[in-house]
RNA sequence: GGCGACGUAGCCAAGUGGUAAGGCAGGGCUCUGCAAAAGCCCCAUCAACAGUUCGACUCUGUUCGUCGCCUCCA
């Protein structure tokens, strides 16, 4: 089975078919940096992230572009309110952007521009508008002349009598019709702005993902994405821009993200009922935000709750723990030097594997279902619940550990995309530490073997009191950090 | 008002015209000085009603409920 998309754009899901054979070009709509990003802004970033990698898992050369809109109103509001220049601004909080996403395990996009940078490109693009007839200059400020694009509403499902009879958009008598939206706007007092062939002003809201997407990607691209919010009036804004400029189809898949929603409503900032990124990170861990996000369709709406993020994190120490225990067992045969018993092989080491070539495919049918990551993660439970059965020290033999590798290496290759376990090294806990809390517990074992439980019930709670949980088991005590 | 999405166990959540993945929580058992951890096992008939069908949770219709977009928003 080949990868199929859900594509807004003709509403229904289609084979993946990139304009240039195993080459995708890919664009998102980043963050405007006016604020930190939310916890419901993360899950749209992540799950571009997951499609970016698993395009390339599945063979194909990914150009992944995401902007940064660098100037706004909101960035301009943020700037006076806290008196500071909106560079101030801008810099804090793209720099907050660039650690959030890497703590959220996302691999930097391979160019992320921003509107600053890019003043040329959106002048000369808004210019071709206006010389094509699809924009007029007023008083300075330049709009787009909804009326003039054929295709007007074709994303989003509108057609523009609708949007005129419904209309809730502010009169403007600048305006040719209110449905007219700005590329370009004339300065205010005190505002930034740049010179231009209409006067000083700055961008609109739109027109710098049309002219960044083609400056850095193509006229035509196969995927763009973002957030459901961003159908109408965004992305269908610079579908009109862009093709109206060019003359050809945008983007060929168009694939939006659910919204997060809180106590049944969309998370969103101008309602105020947000979690940043980064306060949640500091409660949960990545993978447990990465899991509560995979466990669900991209598309769907996802509700935020400590307790939802409290089971994914639950469900995150079962798989690592799971997966070190495999780990132990091939780094075993290291230490033996790869000399382990020739036992015959066992009837469920034989039904694992057998199972992990049914739910090897099926995690690859389910990725390729329009990245249905949630029935993908119900593959690789399944395959660490089988997993666990197979690891004890008993069943370790040549076939085993045949067995055991290749589901390592298979959960590795996943992990790359999907991100659910943390292989980096765990903190460095101090060899004198290590040392002191190895000691107690070797005066516990004496204690035990005198049996003076009292005592040795005084160790382990007074260390499970300082976060340290103890675990007595027949290979030993083994010692974690909660 | 226009357009759209959704309603699956205590919670979260896949999926399908032939009798429901997975996660969390919960219960039982094993191990164990106790505890913890781990392992094993158990745990739904798919909002309601009507219709199509040999057969529907899956198709059609109606009802109820929830949410989103149409204005800034990932």
């Amino acid at each position: 089975m080949s990868l199929k998309i859900y594509n807004t754009l003709t509403r229904q899901k289609e084979p993946f078919v990139p304009i240039k054979e195993q080459e995708v070009l890919m664009y998102s709509c980043g963050p405007t940096v006016y604020n930190y990003i939310h916890i419901g802004n993360a899950r749209t970033f992540v799950m571009a992230d997951i499609i970016r990698r698993y395009l390339e898992y599945s063979g194909y050369k990914v150009k992944f572009v995401m902007n940064i809109t660098d100037i706004d109103d909101k960035i301009i509001n943020e700037a006076k309110d806290k008196d500071l220049d909106f560079s101030d601004v801008t810099q804090l909080y793209t720099e907050g952007f660039f650690e959030d996403i890497a703590k959220l395990g996302m691999r930097m996009p391979d160019a992320v521009p921003r509107v600053t940078e890019h003043l040329d490109e959106i002048i000369n693009l808004v210019q071709t508008l206006i010389l094509k007839g699809y924009a007029y200059e007023s008083e300075g400020s330049v709009y787009y002349d909804v009326g003039k694009f054929a295709g007007y509403g074709k994303l989003s499902g509108k057609n523009i009598d609708d949007l005129m009879s419904g209309a809730r958009v502010e009169v403007n008598e600048k305006k040719k019709s209110p449905l007219d939206f700005v590329l370009w706007k004339a300065v205010k007092p005190g505002e930034p702005s740049w010179e231009s062939l209409w006067g000083n002003g700055r961008p609109g809201w739109h027109i710098e993902c049309s002219a960044m997407c083609m400056n850095h990607l193509a006229d035509q691209i196969d995927i763009h994405c973002g957030g459901s919010d961003l159908v109408f009036p965004h992305h269908e804004n610079e579908i009109a821009q862009s093709e109206a400029a060019t003359g050809k189809l945008f983007s060929k898949y168009w694939i939006h993200c659910g919204f997060l929603n809180i106590d049944n409503e969309k998370m969103s900032k101008s309602l105020g009922n947000f979690w940043l990124a980064r306060d949640v990170l500091k409660k949960f861990r990545p993978e447990a935000v990465r899991i509560f996000f995979l466990q669900k369709h991209y598309a769907s709406p996802l509700s935020y709750s400590e307790d939802n993020l409290r089971d994914a994190e639950n469900a995150h120490k079962r798989l690592e723990m799971i997966f070190n225990k495999v780990q132990q067992a091939l780094d075993l045969k290291e230490t033996l030097g790869g000399s382990v018993g020739t036992v015959a092989i066992n009837p469920d080491v034989e039904q694992f594997s057998k199972d992990l070539d049914r739910l090897e495919k099926e995690f690859h049918e389910a990725m390729d279902d329009d990245f249905n990551t949630a029935a993908a993660m119900g593959k690789i439970f399944e395959i660490f619940n089988g997993l666990s059965k197979i690891t004890s020290p008993k069943l370790l033999n040549d076939f085993s550990l045949y067995v055991l590798k290749r589901t390592r290496d298979l959960i590795l290759e996943w992990n790359e995309f999907l991100g659910f376990l943390n292989l980096s090294k765990p903190e460095n806990v101090s060899k004198k530490y290590e040392k002191i809390v190895d000691l107690l517990l070797d005066i516990r074992m004496d204690l035990r073997k005198r049996k003076e439980w009292t005592l040795s019930d005084k160790i382990r709670d007074g260390l499970n009191e300082i976060g340290i949980a103890i675990e007595d088991s027949p290979d030993g005590t083994k010692w974690k950090l909660k």
